[in-house]
DNA sequence: GCCAACGTTGGC
DNA sequence: GCCAACGTTGGC
């Protein structure tokens, strides 16, 4: 099956492009949202690729991108009780959330914020960009990515 | 800090 | 199964 394209949305005070870049791989632990999990866990492939995200920053919008380098593991997070990701329904024997490991891919030179992904056409549809969007694992079409990777060269 | 949008919870 | 109340997300 063709690769496919995911946008993975995190709050730079939590978990940083340049934490990513200084990990080169970290575990994506944490996604507490079905919709999310299921993407997660059943849809990505290994050697996927994802655009990676900062909301609630000073520039909020693609700062760079990464790649699915596991298959689905159950979420260690979520049985953690000192986590504040903690979910006491789930356990090792019956885990709820699932995480994947991500390798870090580069770095963008600019970040392409919400108001310059606006101004790119053929962005329309993008998840992202729709009105109240929460979900912070979503797909990506192969036309949104290479628009996205082709603008921050 | 505000608030709209959305998800989850729980009473009935 | 409905839906009000509540909590969270996240742009602005």
């Amino acid at each position: 099956m063709a690769k496919q394209y995911w946008l993975l949305k995190t709050e730079p005070t939590a978990y940083s492009i340049d934490d990513m870049k200084r990990d080169g791989k970290t575990q994506w632990t944490g996604v507490r949202n079905y919709q999310a999990r299921n993407t997660l866990r059943d849809l990505m492939k290994k050697g996927d690729l994802a655009l990676f995200y900062h909301s609630s920053s000073d520039v909020t919008g693609i700062v760079g991108t990464c790649e699915i380098t596991s298959d689905a593991l159950p979420d260690p997070t979520a049985w953690d009780s000192k986590d504040s990701h903690y979910d006491a329904k789930s356990s090792p024997a019956n885990p709820i959330w699932y995480c994947r490991e991500v390798k870090f891919k580069q770095k963008f030179k600019q970040p392409i914020s919400l108001s310059d992904l606006r101004n790119i056409k053929g962005l329309e549809k993008m998840v992202v960009l729709q009105k109240g969007s929460r979900l912070s694992v979503q797909p990506v079409t192969e036309k949104e990515w290479e628009l996205i990777t082709k603008q921050a060269k």
